[in-house]
DNA sequence: ATTATATACGATTAAAATAGTCGTATATAG
DNA sequence: CTATATACGACTATTTTAATCGTATATAAT
């Protein structure tokens, strides 16, 4: 439990080693899974997708690629992991509401301020902190 | 990603159940299963590892049960997920050394300090915090 | 002693979440 | 035109988590 998810790993790795990519370069899909040895499709779907959210920029094409778009000074943590996994809390019940246990839980006011405890600690770090 | 399991949440939920419970008297599995919904051959496992971990005290017999062992003020967050689920970490490299990527990957040492924070913030609460 | 009720615990199955694959379409530099 | 790269939905496999089942053992009450 407590686990961050493999896609949010390999995203990290690709940006990392986008950002320390010489200026202006781009970095393909496959250069970087031969490089880390992630598996070059499911690689692709993440790309794909921080594309989508403006983290980085596609650039289709022989010689094409992926380089940073954001600046990753002004992203936090928590908002990477939730553009790319959904909404961060330690139980559903954190945002869905539809918990049977809803009423009886007696844990429920304690496990929220744990909760907000971690996000807010996945707000104070940057994407930069993990990149540079 | 970054939740916690069931078998953390039923056992923080018994655990407060307990400790809000009349002193000196027991609180059965079948009492604690039905109250709050719970599926009592699960929730009956874990009160036994608690037991065995000596977080409760078990009670054999006909109006028997568990009550509260361990003094709650003097056990982390952290250390109550180690025992229930084992090492606390954000990737299994922080305790597992056998991960093929491992001299490739770039982000094991930014990875790590955000695991330090995580398992700082964890150890700062205690179980009382929660149960209280 | 017998019975009813409770914990003890390993084995198994079910469900859900995560990880990975495949096929096909589209864009573009050379 | 062609080779190379991204785009994307559908599908499958694997792993983790959740739940169930069967049987044994302890003990209070009768």
């Amino acid at each position: 439990m407590l686990k961050i998810t493999r896609k949010v790993e390999y995203a990290l790795i690709a940006l990392r080693h986008m950002q320390q990519a010489p200026e202006h370069s781009v970095s393909s899909t496959t250069e970087i899974a031969t490089q880390y040895g992630i598996p070059q499709h499911l690689l692709a779907k993440i790309l794909q997708q921080m594309a989508r959210d403006n983290l980085i920029q596609a650039l289709k094409g022989p010689a094409g690629g992926y380089k940073i778009k954001a600046d990753l000074d002004k992203i936090s943590l928590k908002d990477f992991f939730e553009k790319l996994e959904g909404p961060l809390g330690l139980m559903d019940c954190y945002f869905n509401t539809d918990c049977m246990q809803m009423k009886s839980c007696n844990i429920l006011t304690p496990i929220q301020r744990i909760n907000q405890n971690m996000r807010d600690m996945f707000s104070k770090t940057t994407l930069m902190e993990i990149t540079q």
